[in-house]
DNA sequence: GCGACAG
DNA sequence: ATCTTGTCGC
C-alpha cells in the first residue's frame, strides 16, 4: 500500500509538536466495527539507534498470517516522551509500503488518543494511512484509571482532563491489564472488543506479538 | 532542583 | 527498548 510521509521531517521538539497539532484534527473517533484483516506493528531496537520494524497482517477470523514485511533503519528522532512516534514512523511506514494487501485495521504498539496532545503513534499511523487504527500500551502513561477487576474482559476508563481517552483492559485473568486507546476511524468500544478478540491466549494481541517476534528474530 | 516519562 | 534463567500454571 502507498503512504505519504510528510516532508520535511521535524528536526526539533517544537516542529514535531507542531506536526502533531496540525494532524490531530484529522482523527476520526468512529468507524467500522468489523475487520477482515488486521495488521500488528512493532519495532525492535538493537544498539542505540538501529532498529528493525515489522508488520504482520492476519486474517481476523482465523488469526492466520496473510502477509508480513520488515524494514531496517535508524531511530528518526531522539526519545522524547510524547514524541515517541517520530522515532519509529519512517520504518513502520516503509513496512506498510512493502505490503501488497491493505489491512483493514492497524494495531499499534503504544498509544493513540491517550497522549498529552491527544495524538499518539496509533493516531499518527491512522491519519497517514487513512486506515482504522488503535493503540495498545503496556504501561499507564497518561491520565488516570482504577485497576479493572481481575477477570478477562474487565475494564476501567482512562480519564484525562475529564474525558475518557482510553481503557485499561484485562485480557487475561489475574494478569496486568493493557491500555487501549483509539487511533483513527474506530470507536473505543470497538477497539477494546478487537483487542480482546485478538488476545485469546496472551496478554497482548496476536498481531502485535507476531510483529514483535518478526522484528526480533526475523520469523 | 528532582523525579517521572508510550517504546 | 535493552541487560536476563528457571519456574509455575493453564
Amino acid at each position: 500500500m502507498r503512504v505519504n510521509l510528510l516532508h520535511p521531517w521535524p528536526t526539533s521538539v517544537a516542529e514535531a509538536e507542531a506536526v502533531q497539532e496540525r494532524l490531530r484534527p484529522s482523527v476520526e473517533l468512529t468507524g467500522p466495527t468489523a475487520f477482515a484483516t488486521v495488521a500488528g506493528l512493532d519495532v525492535h531496537y538493537h544498539g542505540d539507534e538501529e532498529l528493525t520494524a515489522a508488520v504482520v497482517v492476519l486474517s481476523a477470523a482465523t488469526l492466520e498470517v496473510v502477509e508480513q514485511a520488515v524494514a531496517h533503519g535508524r531511530a528518526a528522532f531522539p526519545y522524547v516522551p510524547g514524541l515517541f512516534a517520530f522515532r519509529e514512523l519512517p520504518a513502520l511506514v516503509q513496512c506498510l509500503e512493502r505490503l501488497t494487501v491493505t489491512p483493514d485495521l492497524l494495531v499499534c504498539d503504544g498509544y493513540g488518543l491517550a497522549h498529552p496532545r491527544g495524538f499518539g503513534l496509533a493516531c499518527h499511523l491512522g491519519v497517514l494511512t487513512g486506515l482504522p487504527a488503535l493503540g495498545v500500551g503496556k504501561t499507564p502513561f497518561v491520565g488516570s484509571c482504577e485497576p479493572p477487576a481481575p477477570e478477562r474482559g474487565a475494564w476501567t476508563p482512562i480519564v484525562l482532563e475529564g474525558a475518557e481517552v482510553g481503557r485499561a483492559l484485562r485480557t487475561r485473568d489475574g494478569v496486568k491489564p493493557v491500555y487501549v486507546s483509539q487511533g483513527h476511524r474506530i470507536g473505543l468500544g470497538t477497539a477494546c472488543g478487537q483487542v480482546l478478540r485478538l488476545s485469546p491466549h496472551a496478554r497482548l494481541p496476536e498481531p502485535v506479538r507476531r510483529a514483535d517476534r518478526l522484528a526480533r528474530h526475523g520469523r
